[in-house]
RNA sequence: GGCGACGUGCCCGAGUGGUUCAGGGAGCGGUCUGCAAAACCGCGUACACGGGUUCGAUUCCCGUCGUCGCCU
């Protein structure tokens, strides 16, 4: 089963909620928990959290380590079964889209080009002639694919290069086999925004997200890192360099923090496997609502 | 009270006597098979108000109101 929402839409806590009531062990599907050290800033369970219920999937890598979808799906596939070998049920939470349909609906990247060199390549040609080059390339060697393909974004056109020069066609899908419960917590969006908002103050404000981003600077993960572009941790940075006061750095981050929000909508809305369930304002774990998502999970997957 | 400057869409901000009247931000909508908290796409008949000049005014002139600055 799976937990899916918008950030700060309470799918950590309803998961812990659950926890109670069913033997389940968590797969954070997060591209930005499965980095050590990078605990507030990216809302990861807390020990507490993790000491009551087994979670996967977080802290795999250090900030400097590259990371990618492909990385995180081998490893959620040979989880679900070893938990399922438990006798436990897997239960799927987080708000990376890709990561979720990478496993629900089972992309295949195993067998998918992937060459750093290849890479350095196309960036470097990139770079010195721009993308409409690149792009007519790409119609000339599938003019099926650039279709598909939108023709301003860089890292599409890349990819899609990627994957014609080194070789093979795209692999179809093999979708997730068992059963499958896909709950999503619904919330009026000013309720969302606020509580984003509140989060992003907390955070700062005594969370500990300041010292955290002390700490990883010292120890050498500058603000140019992929996973320092997370959200409150430039914007940290920023302040702790003295460019922005505290107000600002709050600001901005609950601000990109919105705006992630809304992308996670549109990502989840045309899902209509998705069951959501209006959690309104009340707080993800209340015994009401629990109740009522266990039931629907259960009656999912009997 | 006098003089001067200004008054552009939710905000900032260019600009022109006339077929698509910049740009940016925010917001909203969307795309999504290896960076996805990323990358990218789409969406705004706004020119303070009233007159006048003109074939045609956001752009020129007059007045009104407002804002700011200086002066008394």
């Amino acid at each position: 089963m799976a937990i899916v929402g918008p950030t700060a839409s309470g799918k950590s806590d309803l998961a812990l909620a659950l926890a109670r009531r069913l033997p389940v062990e968590i797969l954070v599907a997060d591209s930005r928990q499965v980095y050590r050290g990078m605990d507030v800033g990216t809302a990861k369970p807390d020990a507490a959290a993790r000491a009551s219920v087994p979670h996967h999937l977080l802290d795999l890598v250090e900030p400097d380590e590259a990371f990618t979808v492909a990385q995180w799906v081998a490893r959620a596939r040979e989880l679900v079964p070893e938990i399922a070998g438990r006798g436990n049920l897997p239960m799927l939470v987080g708000g990376t889209g890709l990561y979720m349909a990478a496993l629900v609906d089972g992309h295949v990247y195993e067998s998918q080009p992937w060459s750093p060199e290849l890479r350095r390549r196309l960036t470097d040609e990139l770079e010195a002639e721009g993308l409409p080059p690149l792009v007519a390339r790409l119609r000339n060697l599938d003019p099926e694919a650039a279709e598909r393909i939108d023709p301003h974004n860089p890292r599409r056109v890349l990819r899609a290069l990627e994957r014609l020069e080194g070789g093979g066609p795209v692999p179809a899908m093999s979708p997730y086999a068992g059963r499958l419960a896909l709950i999503g917590i619904s919330r009026p969006r000013e309720v969302l925004y606020q509580r984003i908002d509140e989060r992003a103050r907390q955070m700062f404000e005594g969370g500990g997200l300041l010292e955290e981003v002390a700490r990883l600077l010292n120890a050498g993960s500058g603000p140019d890192l992929h996973p320092m572009t997370g959200h409150g941790y430039g914007e940290a940075a920023r302040h702790l360099a003295g460019e922005w006061s505290l107000e600002q750095a709050i600001a901005v981050t609950a601000r990109r923090t919105r705006q992630y929000a809304k992308r996670q909508l549109t990502w989840f809305r045309p899902d209509t496997r998705i069951l959501w369930v209006p959690a309104g304002e009340l707080p993800a774990n209340v015994p009401e609502l629990v109740a009522r998502v266990e039931g629907l999970v259960r009656a999912a997957l009997t």
